[in-house]
DNA sequence: CAGGATCCGTCTCGATACTG
DNA sequence: CAGTATCGAGACGGATCCTG
């Protein structure tokens, strides 16, 4: 490693950043909540997440595949079959999304009051 | 309580979701990285996050503010002086984005590998 | 059943120019 | 120094129609 240019000091250093790029997204996280418990059909997932369109879904799957967080299995019975499940990887992330979900169950209400007084004052 | 309807189960139920449309922007969670040592003046800020433009930076400090997670000081001096400074409500919040940048740190590397196998076949 | 393809509105973000 | 105002590009997401 004779040059290891440090460039963007916070854009490419912050892995919280690359990470919250990654399940940032409208549907990732639900997606990987559902999950969780065990592996899904596509349309119990699409079931269990109400208000998400048929292409938001997929793309959400496929980048998690793609990411190695999710497997995709298709059994070729009549009709096509297709399991979701969390990968290793996957399951790792959601010891800290739990931490996550539990700060913003103990602290939405704080955001939520602050936002009220201050739109109410400006 | 006699009419609690659920309403959406997992869009409105999701903690995380919420909490993700809050600091999941481009730069929110950078600006705190930098505001956890302390007080910082809003130039300082701009120095140290390189690529962001002062819209940008003003905006998600509005937010921030908005939120209670930051308050900011300004000092009648000539030149005008202002300060950034994280409340408990977000210092409270550093801990569990630790936790999150701990596990991109050790894990964000399976995730490029991944990707790139995936990338590779297809 | 489990998608793929397409069109289109919205919202985020960046660049630029100007101000107390 | 610490912002504000405006404009335009591009990403993100939803609705709809079609398929193996």
């Amino acid at each position: 490693m004779t040059t290891t240019p440090v460039a963007d000091p916070y854009s490419r250093l912050c892995p919280s950043r690359q990470l919250l790029d990654r399940i940032g997204d409208k549907w990732t996280v639900l997606v990987m909540g559902v999950l969780t418990p065990g592996p899904r059909r596509y349309g119990d997932l699409a079931r269990a997440i109400e208000g998400v369109s048929q292409k938001m879904l997929t793309q959400t799957l496929r980048h998690l595949e793609r990411d190695g967080l999710v497997t995709r299995t298709v059994h070729a019975t009549v009709p096509v079959r297709v399991d979701y499940e969390l990968t290793d990887l996957g399951r790792s992330l959601t010891g800290p999304l739990a931490v996550l979900e539990a700060w913003a169950r103990d602290h939405l209400g704080d955001i939520e009051t602050a936002r009220a007084s201050y739109d109410a004052r400006g």
